[in-house]
RNA sequence: GGAGACGUGGCCGAGAGGCUGAAGGCGCUCCCCUGCUAAGGGAGUAUAGGGUUUGUAGCUCUAUCGAGGGUUCGAAUCCCUCCGUCUCCGCCA
C-alpha cells in the first residue's frame, strides 16, 4: 500500500507514476472520498468528544449523589448522531482503503518505462550458450525419453498441469533444492520451515490480495476439520509465509537485516495463463521454489537488491547454466514491486531465455500492509523494507540442467557442484 | 475430539460498569548524588489515525486491555461469536 499522507498531499504526481504501469488512477474519485472522510471522520470525533466529556459527567453528578435523569436527557439526542456519523465514516473509510489497497506500488527511478516485456531491460548477460553438434531436445522429451517423466500419470491423480518426476530427476529436485539452501545459507541467509496454508492477512500483508484472489487455490470449509469463519489458501509462494513473520512486529534496528531462506512447494491456478508453456515443467500448478527474504533499513534497500540478485545469479554461476539479467520496465513490474530484476536461464530446447528468479525490491509497500516496522534507539518505529527473490525456482532449474547439460544419446551430465548431493555420480 | 482455566503496556502483574490509557514492580532513557563497582534520589517511558500546521515540531481530538459484534449515557470490567495459550483425558507422526 502507498503512504496515503502521498496519495493526499501529492496525488497527481503519483497518478502520473501510475500511468507508467499502466494504471489509471482515478484522481477526482479519490479527491472527493477524501473530502468526504475528512468531513465524516471529522464530525464522528467531536461527537465522540462531546459524548465522552458528557458521560464523565455524568458518573462525576452520580458519586456525588445528584439527580442524572436531566443529563441523561441531554445526551439522548447525541446517541443516534454519533452512530450515524460513526457509520457514514467507517463507510467511506473503507471504500478509501479498499481503493488504496488495489493501487499499485511507485516504480523506482531507475526502472526503465515501458508498456510490456519487450520493453524490459537487459542489463548482463553470463555465460555462453553450448554449441551443440546435435539437435537439441526439450526437457520433456529428454525426461519421457528416460522414463523420468509421467504426465498422464499426473493427470490421473490430479488433472492437468501437474508432473509426476521419477527416479534419477526426482532425486535431482531434491538435490537441487538442498544444494540451494546450503549455498544461501553460506550468504548468511537463515533457514526457516513455513506453513503452505495461510491466512487472508498474510495475503493482504505481501500483496497478493485483494486483487489476485483468482490466481491462489481456496481451500474449502467444508468438515469438522474446520472449526473456524477464516478463509485460508495455499501458499503462491514462499515470500507469503516468510515476510509475514515480521507483521506487526518492531524490530530492534541492531537485528537488521533479517535475511531468511526457505523452500516450499507453491500453488498457483495461473487463471489467464491457459494456452502459454502447457508443455513440460515450465508451468505448473504446483512447483517446488527456494525463496529468499530480506527485511533491511530503508536506506539499504537497494544495495540490498543488488547482493540478493547476486545471491540468485551465483545458484546459476555454480551450476554452470547460462543466463542474463534483466530490468523490468515499469509496464511488466509487478504489483508490489518497486523494482525487479529477473533472471533468465538459457533453455537449448527453446532457443531462448527463460525466467527461473525474480529479485524485488518492495520498500515500504508491503511493510506498510504488514506494519513491519523497525526501532532506532529511542525513536519512533519506522517502516522496514522488504525484498524477496526466487533462489531458484527449482522446478525451472531442473528444465535448465536437464536442456543444458544433455548428451546427444539423451543421458544427462551431472553438473559439478551437485554431484556430492547426488552421491558423487557424473552421469544421469 | 472431550473437560476445565486463562488472554491487560517491552516484561511481570492489579483492576470486576464512571475519577483507568490503565495502580505497583521489573526493564529502559535522562538528570542528581556517590573518588571505580554496588546502592540511593528525581523525571520520563505504548501504538495508530484525524484536525490545526511549511512541518515526521507543538497543541488538540479519537481509537486501541487477544479479535469482532452487542448491551449501556458510559465497557478492560456485562453478554455473544471467533482466535489463541495452558492443564487433564483421548487420538496420533
Amino acid at each position: 500500500m502507498l503512504d496515503p499522507k502521498l496519495l493526499r498531499s501529492e496525488l497527481a504526481e503519483v497518478a502520473a507514476k501510475l500511468k507508467h504501469r499502466g494504471f489509471e488512477l482515478d484522481v477526482e474519485k479519490i479527491e472527493s472520498l477524501e473530502a468526504q472522510r475528512k468531513e465524516l471522520q471529522t464530525r464522528a470525533q467531536d461527537l465522540q468528544a462531546e459524548r465522552n466529556s458528557r458521560s464523565k459527567g455524568i458518573g462525576k453528578a452520580k458519586a456525588q449523589g445528584e439527580d442524572i435523569a436531566p443529563l441523561l436527557a441531554e445526551v439522548e439526542s447525541l446517541k443516534s448522531q454519533l452512530e450515524e456519523a460513526e457509520a457514514a465514516s467507517t463507510a467511506v473509510q473503507a471504500e478509501i482503503e479498499e481503493i488504496y489497497a488495489g493501487i499499485p506500488n511507485l516504480p523506482h527511478e531507475s526502472v526503465p518505462v515501458g508498456s510490456s516485456e519487450d520493453d524490459n531491460i537487459e542489463i548482463r548477460k553470463w555465460g555462453e550458450p553450448a554449441q551443440l553438434d546435435f539437435e537439441a531436445k526439450d526437457h520433456v522429451d529428454l525426461a519421457e525419453q528416460n522414463g523420468w517423466y509421467d504426465n498422464d500419470a499426473a493427470v490421473k491423480i490430479t488433472s492437468a498441469r501437474f508432473s509426476v518426476l521419477k527416479g534419477p530427476l526426482a532425486r535431482m529436485q531434491r538435490a537441487l533444492t538442498q544444494f540451494m539452501l546450503d549455498t544461501h545459507a553460506e550468504h548468511g541467509y537463515s533457514e526457516v520451515y513455513v506453513p503452505y496454508i495461510v491466512n487472508q492477512d498474510s495475503l493482504r500483508g505481501t500483496g497478493q490480495l485483494p486483487k489476485f484472489e483468482a490466481d491462489l487455490y481456496k481451500l474449502g470449509k467444508n468438515d469438522e476439520h474446520d472449526t473456524n469463519d477464516r478463509d485460508l489458501y495455499l501458499i503462491p509462494t514462499a515470500e507469503v509465509p516468510i515476510t509475514n513473520l515480521v507483521r506487526d512486529e518492531i524490530i530492534d534496528e541492531a537485528d537488521l537485516p533479517l535475511m531468511m531462506v526457505g523452500h516450499t512447494p507453491c500453488f498457483r491456478s495461473e487463471a489467464g495463463s491457459y494456452g502459454k508453456d502447457t508443455r513440460g515443467l515450465i508451468r505448473q500448478h504446483q512447483f517446488e521454489k527456494v525463496e529468499m527474504v530480506q527485511v533491511v533499513h530503508p536506506e539499504k534497500s537497494y544495495e540490498a537488491l543488488e547482493a540478493l540478485t547476486g545471491h540468485a545469479e551465483a545458484i546459476l554461476q555454480k551450476l554452470e547454466l547460462p543466463y542474463r539479467v534483466v530490468t523490468l520496465c515499469t509496464g511488466d513490474i509487478g504489483f508490489s514491486s518497486a523494482k525487479t530484476y529477473d533472471l533468465e536461464v538459457w533453455l537449448p530446447g527453446q532457443a531462448a531465455y527463460r525466467e527461473i528468479s525474480s529479485c524485488s525490491n518492495f520498500e515500504d509497500f508491503q511493510a506498510r500492509r504488514l506494519k513491519a516496522r523497525f526501532r532506532s534507539g529511542q525513536d519512533k518505529p519506522q517502516l522496514v523494507h522488504t525484498l524477496n527473490g526466487s533462489g531458484l525456482a527449482v522446478g525451472r532449474t531442473l528444465v535448465a540442467v536437464l536442456e543444458n547439460y544433455q548428451n546427444a544419446d539423451g543421458t544427462i551430465r551431472v553438473p559439478k557442484a551437485l554431484q556430492p548431493y547426488l552421491g558423487g555420480i557424473e552421469t544421469l
